[in-house]
DNA sequence: CCCCTATAGTCAACTAGTTGAATAGGTGCG
DNA sequence: CGCACCTATTCAACTAGTTGACTATAGGGG
């Protein structure tokens, strides 16, 4: 169960309630950790029911009221003694990728058109990371920030999907070109 | 259960034992697929029930006899079918990130070594990325591959792989860096 | 002969993740 | 005033993935 640790990652950046868990989950750690409202929720309960994360209840007038959560000290000093245990390999599930393998090449369209929405995607990313890391920096150069701030964690992950995001869109602008190219070329010889 | 399709996707390149695809899986796949060999094997029984793949017997004289699987008309359509269909969002999961995330730069020692470590991994898989595409060239130029092949599948996902380790290496060289300096200037400005 | 490694596969128990729906108050639009 | 959308959360059922142990054959080294 290690998505406890990455909820209790997030919640070192902050007290949280499940529902800005979620988006916080959705568009920062959603990068190397993903999950779904319910399971968020879920692992709230048990993270509470385990004495690693406190909550409370804070009354709201123009909203719905909410729970909001905090790091217990037995909490942070779990996150603390996770980071020292060696990481599992990362893992990776992308459906893209699999029909990419299987494509025939004389069919491409929907690879093709899988592709460019990828390439969207990436790009919406990117965009938002750069907002995030503006955010982060706050003015500061950064070199000036990683000498500086408590945040590093955070930036440096960031980071992470933000070169994720980059390599991503220049592969994929290749393999545009590759499968046009080569569908062009058939077309060429037999028309 | 896409894991069905990433195993249909990896039967697409050549018939396979169980045995023979935990491995295929391990070094190729293992990229934008995960699997446990348990799992495959589970769902290489549900292909057969379902008809999606076939079976036979091969017997061995100098090793256990094994059940060779390949793909059925109905498991290509299949394969076809999901081809066409819209992707789900790639999904991650990085504990190594995890821990990135919630490092205290004050005591870095074992994200520094789980990032040395990280980085090894990457030069390893680039290395075995880097045979099997040779293997897969050749002896051709690339131009001539993507032309001509009938693998651009492959070779596209593993580049995807190639460019992913690359990128990650970088990365965690500036991470590493980024850390030691930092150390290095607390130790400096207190000692 | 014993142990180690590789091939080849199976079983059972468990944990984690996905999907779909339901509840409930509030805001903004036409 | 009804409908869509946002905040905020919960429940239940299901599917997928992980862990650990276990069976078997065969080859090589000491």
């Amino acid at each position: 169960m290690s998505l406890r640790h990455a909820v209790l990652a997030a919640l070192a950046q902050g007290e949280a309630s499940g529902y800005e868990l979620a988006k916080r989950f959705d568009v920062g750690v959603a990068n190397f950790w993903s999950a779904t409202p319910q399971q968020l929720y879920r692992d709230l309960e048990r993270l509470e029911q385990d004495g690693l994360v406190s909550a409370r209840v804070v009354e709201q007038s123009r909203r719905p009221n909410k729970r909001v959560f905090v790091l217990t000290t037995a909490g942070r000093e779990e996150l603390r003694a996770f980071g020292e245990r060696p990481a599992k390999p990362p893992a990776m599930r992308d459906e893209f990728l699999v029909k990419l393998q299987a494509v025939d090449p004389e069919r491409p369209e929907a690879i093709l058109a899988a592709a460019t929405e990828r390439i969207g995607r990436s790009r919406e990313k990117l965009a938002r990371y750069d907002q995030l890391r503006e955010r982060m920096l706050a003015g500061r150069d950064e070199d000036q920030f990683l000498r500086e701030s408590d945040q590093v964690g955070p930036y440096l992950t960031l980071m992470a999907g933000r070169m994720y995001e980059q390599t991503n869109i220049r592969w994929a602008t290749t393999v545009l070109e590759t499968l046009t190219n080569r569908h062009a070329g058939v077309r060429g010889t037999s028309g």
